[in-house]
DNA sequence: GACAAAAATGAACGATGTTCAATGTGGGTG
DNA sequence: CACCCACATTGAACATCGTTCATTTTTGTC
């Protein structure tokens, strides 16, 4: 096994071990040396592959958008645009329930400074928009691209923060059943409202 | 002046030092050596009042919602519902950008063990429903209060999803005028999808 | 002024992310 | 095969946190 492989497939590792320790101890647990024990390097050694530890975080959160990506995928067998949108708003609120502290990861971390997340990452994100502006294009054929791309946003956030007050217990939200219920809604609600300006 | 009235009136400028200093570096620069230097007592001295630093930015939270609430009061004098409503959401998004760092600090402050916000500050989160509730309850007198629960819910959900990923620069979002376009055509489109099972 | 109780102090502790001089290693060369 | 050097790896050390607690200072009462 050459030098570049024996890298890669330790930056792989840490990147598993680490996205393991969030999926179980949350973000807020995750602790640099937990990593180097279950990868069996030295402490220091994350930082022969990785600048710090925000930027590995960055990959574990790369891995989870891959995967969440993937999901919605599955959503393309629904013909029904206005079907299709519910099976992705569904598609989220599962995801999120099923892999919550790494869902929860995605949108907790913070860079210093302010800074969002770097271009290679926000890609992704972005990525999953387009999940949402394909149906919404069949629905509006009429709608030019900066409203798709207006509305596409308007739609995912706000089926986001329904899903994000329920299952963070933080404040207040909807149970299961409910979250469904007002998803579906929701996605009625929106799909009905055509007014774009 | 006696010892309680110092005593409060310690706890009262740690909580506005605090807030200010997460108001100016955010709730990640939060330092408790920062607090105990603005309000001139020992380090230790902080441990004399709170618990422990996540109960002092629990009080800076509620300090937040206080203002918040008294932001949304200001909307009462809006008649009609629908309009009340957006007011509410333009209220709302106003607050979160005029105090972003504080704004965040309500929803990325996390309790150790993954618990939620004690029963006194979750009181306050609650309260901002009941703006929702009110004109919702003029629009649709038939509902009864379990619907105007969940339907309150759900519009809260929503416009706060709008407004976190468009302030948030995590991922994607929209710019200052057109959330407010689109917290609008919520509104208009939620109001107008009765359907309440 | 003396004394007990309460409050305030800040040095010390353990934990954490990060650094870097020292050590180990693998592959090319004579 | 022995040598060697570029590079990977190590882990002790460091700075910076939140938190504790023995000690000191202040306060209230007689």
């Amino acid at each position: 096994m050459n030098v570049q492989t024996k890298r890669a497939n330790l930056k792989e590792r840490m990147v598993d071990a680490a996205s393991r320790q969030i999926a179980e101890k949350g973000l807020s647990g995750f602790r640099a040396r937990d990593v180097a024990a279950e990868v069996r390097c030295a402490l220091g050694g994350i930082y022969n592959v990785f600048d710090d530890l925000d930027t590995l975080i960055l990959h574990v959160n790369a891995n989870t958008l891959d995967q969440l990506q993937e999901a919605f995928s599955t959503a393309t067998s629904v013909a029904d645009p206005t079907s299709r949108l519910k099976a992705l708003a569904r598609i989220y609120a599962d995801f999120a329930r099923g892999n919550q502290r790494r869902w929860d990861a995605l949108f907790d971390h913070r860079l210093a400074g302010g800074k969002g997340p770097p271009d290679w990452l926000a890609a992704r994100y972005a990525l999953l928009l387009d999940h949402v502006i394909k149906p919404l294009k069949t629905l509006f054929p009429d709608w030019n691209d900066a409203v798709l791309h207006r509305r596409s946003r308007t739609m995912f956030g706000a089926a986001h923060g329904l899903v994000t007050i329920s299952l963070q217990k933080r404040f207040f939200g909807l149970d299961e059943v409910q979250l469904r219920q007002e998803l579906d809604m929701l996605v009625d609600a929106l799909v009905a409202e055509p007014a774009a300006r």
